[in-house]
DNA sequence: TTTAAGGGCGTGTACGTACACGCAGAATTT
DNA sequence: AAATTCTGCGTGTACGTACACGCCCTTAAA
């Protein structure tokens, strides 16, 4: 009753004053005042430490909650000496794929954001071509104890693996990129492969007529990103067929050899009506090819804000290109972990980033994510 | 030399232990030490309150750089008892358009993140068909001194004159939407009105063949965004222009007595070649009058994820919306405070919103933004 | 010479929390 | 009955900063 009238009181009052009225906040301290206790003793309470007979903690618990008392985070973070230590777990940014540098610099913005809180990253690599090295790494992290991971699961069985090892220890752990299923994961940060595909055809769909030719190429050599690659694909695929596309739809599936013979097999694939080209990853290699044999009447629809893609964006040969925020979720994984273990907030369990469409007159805007 | 030495003993050891090594925070005591003087003498220095010899804060000043002390801001905010005060000043949401909703969303988030971190936001509304409410309110905000300030400032005039009485007292402001020219705000956040126009150009022309006609329509009775709307405009028509478009483009210029007769309007307009459709502004209305009509191979691009937009956009009548997160205006708006004012961090001034862009397949992720 | 007015500086307390310590009294063991 | 352990609690200090206060010493004014 008192609360609930209590806080009807606040509310009128900001009412009255335009929100002027300072609600003062309750410390520890008012709490331990109204109790009849001492600070410590609430601190005690709280923090499930124990030393405190059953009679008084529920006391300061109805207390606590009556005055609506919030840990003050600032002092929190301030008195206890612990620095929170979080570990990353992602590929190493390559040269020539440069795709994993990008949440590699939301992580390390968000790291820098945090490093006024107590918080420190640390970065651990893998190489995204040897399982082994995932393995290894693996048990660095685990010997450093952090107090969170955030990974990016390319080996699922590897990942599974430290996911376990991780629940053991009590350590959360927050995925980007990829869901292993199965695990007891904090959150998820990453990409919904097969509804960016059926947008894709709704955008593919813009500019097809009926009676045109619709070419699916997918890279089979990229294993790690195998099954992103596959939902991809099935995402347009389904979108033609609920649109009764009466057209023709191509599927080439690209292995290392034939990779040589790009250029040659387009150029005999291609013809007047082919009227759309989704390619599901590496559409620079395409479009390299596609640079040579000329284009003219085709809309190309291919994945992520590379610098090779962002090239041929802007010389008009790639026409869209999607891509699900990779440094957002870099950046929000290590927030999502500091808001639960630090903030002690709730944390949404699935967040599938917002599928981004990129065209010439925008990317800029993209750039830095 | 010595600094230099020191970081570079840092990132090596960074290095050896994979970033294990714990950099322990300089406090404002270490470097008292290391100047031979008190804590109360650096602190003087670092606020420039004075009673300082000059050889004394020559020395604690280079100390400090020397030792790259960074303010504790948790400690910073504990120890001063000042609370923050944001002013946020917005038009107020109506029924019928609650776009301003959304920013205002947007404030109240970042409000709630912040409280914990002694800020407080006060939301003052102006009624946006009324310049008299904006000076009204102007001076309540000016009264209650708020430390910073958000505004959307439709009224340029009446902006003005508010910008020129906070440089007086000193209050910065970030503007979102617009910007006032002439005045010396902090920063901006909004949109990009032409850009947004050539990139509609850019979607439309996916559809677009060489003989078609577009249509574009104005709402002239939206005063209040009359140059954005122009703005929009303008961009699609330089981009068709940039692309040699052959076609035929219609402007229609929608007052207020004409929108009874939009209806008929569309209906004399309308025919098998009319292949875009660009409202700069309520589409809905555009939406509603074509539902009845019916659309065939039309291509409709509008602005904003109204509620009313997004229904449209659902049943198929809207294919694109353009929208330039309202939302994140808000919440990035009051971050640009806290990060300037308590942070001490230096603001970039000026941040054109990206420009996503919407269709039925992706309107989810954005329905919160 | 005495008094006043400063400049230049150190000290102390406060902010809200965490946690070690220690002190009673009760409960248990010897 | 004495010694030990345990329970329940209060006290004190630390975290890093802000700021009021006051002390000493110089310089100027009376």
């Amino acid at each position: 009753m008192y609360v609930h009238a209590l806080k009807i009181y606040f509310i009128f009052a900001k009412y009255i004053y335009n929100t002027l009225f300072v609600m003062k906040k309750v410390s520890i301290k008012d709490v331990a005042k109204r109790a009849g206790v001492s600070i410590g003793t609430v601190d005690r309470v709280i923090h499930n430490r124990g030393r405190v007979s059953e009679d008084t903690q529920k006391k300061v618990l109805k207390i606590c909650r009556e005055m609506d008392y919030q840990p003050n985070v600032l002092a929190q973070r301030l008195a206890s000496d612990k620095t929170f230590v979080f570990a990353t777990f992602t590929p190493k940014p390559k040269r020539d794929n440069s795709y994993w540098q990008t949440p590699l610099n939301g992580i390390l913005k968000a790291a820098d954001e945090l490093s006024g809180y107590g918080v420190r990253v640390e970065n651990y690599f893998f190489d995204q071509d040897d399982e082994e090295s995932f393995r290894q790494e693996s048990l660095n992290i685990l010997l450093n104890k952090p107090d969170g991971v955030l990974m990016a699961p390319l080996f699922h069985r590897e990942a599974g693996d430290l996911a376990k090892k991780l629940d053991a220890n009590h350590i959360p752990y927050v995925f980007i990129d990829s869901i292993v299923e199965g695990t007891n994961y904090l959150s998820y940060f990453g990409q919904d492969s097969f509804r960016s595909g059926y947008l894709a055809g709704r955008l593919i769909w813009f500019h097809l007529k009926k009676k045109s030719e619709v070419i699916i190429i997918n890279f089979t050599s990229d294993l790690e990103n195998h099954l992103h690659l596959k939902n991809r694909e099935k995402g347009m695929q389904q979108f033609l067929e609920d649109h009764h596309f009466r057209g023709k739809i191509v599927n080439l599936n690209i292995g290392p050899r034939e990779e040589l013979l790009l250029t040659h097999t387009l150029y005999e694939r291609l013809h007047h009506k082919t009227l759309g080209l989704f390619v599901t990853s590496s559409a620079h290699k395409v479009a390299r090819s596609l640079q040579k044999i000329g284009k003219d009447q085709l809309m190309f629809i291919g994945y992520d804000l590379t610098p090779d893609n962002v090239g041929y964006l802007n010389k008009g040969i790639i026409d869209v290109l999607l891509c699900q925020k990779p440094m957002a979720q870099g950046y929000d994984g290590i927030l999502a972990l500091f808001n639960y273990l630090v903030r002690k907030r709730e944390i949404e369990k699935d967040h599938s980033m917002p599928i981004e469409i990129v065209v010439r007159e925008n990317f800029q805007d993209y750039s830095d994510l």
